[in-house]
DNA sequence: GACGCTAATGACAGCGCTGTCATCTGTCAA
DNA sequence: TTGACAGATGACAGCGCTGTCATTAGCGTC
């Protein structure tokens, strides 16, 4: 076997010779300190210093069946939604001892099936999977996972383990609510790529319209295609092509409503006196536009902390987690986009 | 040792059984078909099928002292820049059995060092920096790692191991160029973050402007905070205060460009003008503004894969890969920020 | 026909750690 | 004083795989 000397590990064996102990004194030290009486313990704790003892994963995944490493299942890595999302998550596991994976099923339902199937096979520690949508297998297959499960970026009347997110609907309502409040009256809505999260922002989005009498089916134009700022733009000039008299637009997200904005700009229609924006998720680039555009701030960096504790909490002890199911707020932040002189 | 029958492991050894050979020869049939005669292989391959077997990486990592793990060293997880080269590198691991561990050291070179050792103990299968300007302690430890190492995103006359990345010097003068060349006589510089690969734009800059003769140090303005389009903005009014006819800005990023242009609106200063904006990179939503901010384009997703591509080619064999050190080109895509009526 | 050679396969040990159970020590109640 | 008991520590086996070396079979050569 060839090895790298500049390498060499240190064993537990080694330290514990070091310390005077035997192995599995320095392996409780390290897993178990409560077990350890506290004159041993330091004794352990300087010769692991000494000799710069770092523990071997393969090792120990092998003899225990179990893993440090945080699966983590998103459909998008473009996305400027989920990069937020991945710097909370990453933010609270650095020096918890965990490693995250991450995997990316684009999207696609059977590709996180599968996915799931290829990280469930490596013991992990605990799973992050974005939505609640899952196929049944996938369902299944997570509920009888054998490590915690957060689900995430949505709320769920049955989740499956735990979860934090917010509510795309009740963002989409109360965005809708201020457009009709704000006096336009003919809104419409864009959407693009159109997952399950979309989805339920476009119900939002119909529930308002119809309960206050603005709903007009020809006013709601989506695509499957990713979004993107040029998507708003062309989104919102199919929508003015079948709908001109439209005065104001709910926007999926921030980038289709910047796109929408530099169309109408381009198409000299003054926002928001002629025409409204409403955006999603409020990334920081929408109140500097000008208008800025109103957006429903949407918690991700959050989500993606928030989940990654509540999943460190849940593997050092599932039964102590006091709230397995958090529901966080959006905060709709009004800009001039939807501000009429 | 508590077990979940669900999750009941195939082991190589069922598969011997079952194809009628010893656990070697299973193994070698996945490791090294080569060795492996064709009447055993396909039987072997049958008996892998029938019974769903998955290597347990743990095992195979504590046997064989490496593992399939490779390490992707970035200086942030919000910039769009990284998660352009995430992706790429996720298309290529795709299906390879490799899988990435994502250290983010936060534009840290220290803790870059650190999140290196760690890395380097776990026996990474490949590792993937950032950048060129590691700490000499970190080259060292590149240097003599016992795996493949791609330095990414940048250019360099010595090279740790691979390289893939372009020029943000070159850049920097491509696009600086072009602002005098469009007729700007007093072009400024707007950076933030200014990490090595800013400051390299900004020599370039001071390069270009000085060789043709309209340099100016009061315009040069920059700010170790992170770029964001809100910045930008900040960063141009600072600059109008100290020098108030600059008639142009070479912009360390697009974000920063785009804020400037949202400034430049808002003090009604025309661009391109009064005012022409370069932005670096060329980010999806430059094209959408209006005016279409001109940057120089930068090849992120490539460099992603491509740095996968030499890093699981190196893994495989080292000493075939014949293009070790990949320059790529970026180019000035020119919009209507810079082109005077 | 004995020999050497290569290709194909197997036996075996052990990677570094942890689960399990055994042992040892000291304390306290009866 | 004895036994019961909890707390602290250790001995040992084995997780599933791979490196090493041994063995066997097959084949051509003088």
């Amino acid at each position: 076997m060839e090895k790298n000397t500049k390498y060499k590990r240190v064993t537990l064996n080694e330290v514990a010779a070091e310390a005077g102990v035997s192995a599995i004194t320095v392996s409780r030290t390290i897993r178990a300190p409560d077990m350890v009486s506290a004159g041993v313990r330091k004794k352990v704790q300087a010769a692991i210093e000494l000799l710069g003892y770092v523990p071997d994963q393969a090792a120990s995944a092998l003899a225990s069946e179990r893993t440090n490493v945080v699966g983590l299942l998103v459909p998008s890595l473009t996305n400027a939604v989920f990069s937020d999302v991945l710097r909370g998550v990453y933010d609270v596991i650095d020096g918890s001892g965990l490693s995250v994976q991450i995997g990316n099923f684009r999207y696609s339902p059977s590709k996180e099936e599968n996915l799931l199937r290829t990280f469930l096979r490596q013991r992990p520690a605990g799973l992050i999977v974005a939505g609640i949508d899952q196929t049944d297998a996938a369902r299944t297959l997570l509920k009888s996972a054998p490590c915690p499960v957060v689900q995430i970026m949505d709320v769920s009347d049955s989740p499956i383990d735990l979860l934090i997110g917010f509510s795309h609907y009740d963002g989409a309502v109360e965005g809708t609510r201020h457009l009709i409040d704000a006096g336009y009256k003919k809104p419409g809505f864009l959407g693009a790529r159109m997952d399950p999260r979309s989805q339920a922002r476009l119900a939002g989005f119909t529930a308002e319209a119809q309960a206050r009498g603005v709903y007009d089916p020809t006013r709601v134009i989506t695509t499957t295609y990713p979004s993107s700022v040029g998507m708003g733009g062309q989104l919102l000039s199919d929508l003015l092509a079948q709908a001109p008299d439209t005065d104001a637009v709910f926007c999926n997200n921030d980038d289709l409503a910047a796109g929408a904005l530099f169309e109408a700009e381009r198409r000299r229609i003054n926002v928001p006196n002629d025409l409204g924006i409403c955006g999603f998720n409020d990334l920081e680039m929408s109140r500097h536009l000008n208008p800025g555009i109103t957006s429903v701030a949407t918690p991700r960096y959050e989500v993606g902390a928030g989940a990654m504790t509540l999943l460190r909490d849940a593997i050092a002890d599932r039964a102590a987690i006091q709230t397995p199911h958090i529901r966080l707020g959006v905060e709709l932040i009004k800009r001039g986009s939807t501000r009429r002189g």
